[in-house]
DNA sequence: GTCTATAGTAAGATAGAC
DNA sequence: GTCTATCTTACTATAGAC
């Protein structure tokens, strides 16, 4: 008599457990870079708040950065969702003016980043995986170059709400202050090129 | 006959030599950082490259982030240098804006991260030792706190300008393009809070 | 297919001689 | 002050149990 049957029902095709532990690795890791960082953190730190081995780690993961760079993955859908979302329900809403629907998404990601507040002050701390920083900025800039047109493809304009913006992340991050971040965002609604700067509010 | 004269001649007080050591392991280590980070950079590297060992270099520092620290110390000296001299040559000019003052000072700190471009983007790339983003975080910070009076101490504003300023400092290592430096500058120069945002230019 | 235990390796830091 | 030899730590990889 053979086993074959036993086991196809005692053993579910492939992982279940798996994927508990996995989620809980992925759970451990978070708590334990947003409260020591990247750097400091030891695989052996993650697998015991996991309650699981080191060798687990590596068999779901490819090591310590992969980790890191997975929560931010993660991070980063969550933010991208937010943020389509926000623009589908301005634009469901009627919202014709580009540059509106725009500091809606941005309004959206800053809210994302108060929700998952330590999260997003683990990768704006900086310390990663080596080249970490350079993944960051490289989505930064596409992220620029895909609202460039926004700004009449004034690369300066561009730069400067670039970094208004980062700013206000870092701001609301840190301090959590969701107010400051609406004011930043007034601020950037009202930035034209030079020739149209002193155009009137539509108020 | 005691030797204590003969000493006292040959051994110059307390180093020379010493100094010389320190400065050779200050360079290479600048050498080392710039090509390969902190974290991909060793300490052996740094000793062969100063023609030094190791314990030399931990006679001298704390470690290998006392080292990309002291580097960091005196960029920072030099910048200040330059920004205060800036300041300086304004205020003599007879210029009394204390916003062209500022602007005249961003600009001296842009030139000196062109001028030592390999250096500031080392600091900017972000790999350094654990903690380090929130050093040169808190330095930002206490730099926007200063100048917070000439933006009518409106948080927002002063997180614009600071956020924007960081984005050119960005760039300009990045593609070491002045003009566009330039360009953003003459935009901070014209933000104004809301209020007076609408006042002509005083050409 | 999943997890535990353990050996290997690299690099920063230290101790003590000269 | 400078150097060599050694120690410690922590990520990586693998062998083997369930």
């Amino acid at each position: 008599m053979s086993p074959d049957v036993e086991n196809a029902v005692a053993q579910p095709r492939t992982s279940e457990r798996g994927a508990a532990t996995r989620s809980s690795l992925l759970a451990a890791a978070r708590e334990v870079f947003v409260s020591k960082g990247f750097a400091e953190a030891g695989v052996t730190d993650v697998v015991a708040r996991a309650d699981a081995s080191v060798g687990s780690l590596y068999h779901h993961f490819a090591g310590k950065a992969d980790l890191y760079l997975t929560l931010w993955e993660e991070f980063q859908t969550r933010q991208t969702q937010r943020t389509k979302r926000a623009v589908r329900t301005a634009r469901a809403a009627g919202e014709s003016d580009p540059m509106r629907v725009f500091v809606g998404a941005a309004r959206a990601y800053l809210d994302g980043c108060v929700e998952e507040r330590e999260l997003a002050a683990l990768f704006l701390r900086g310390d990663g995986p080596p080249g970490f920083e350079v993944v960051m900025r490289d989505r930064m800039r596409l992220w620029a170059r895909r609202n460039a047109a926004l700004f009449e493809d004034e690369p300066a304009l561009v730069l400067v709400v670039t970094g208004a913006l980062a700013a206000a992340v870092s701001e609301v991050v840190c301090s959590g202050d969701r107010g400051l971040a609406g004011e930043v965002l007034a601020i950037i609604g009202q930035i034209r090129p030079a020739a149209s700067a002193t155009a009137p509010h539509s108020g």
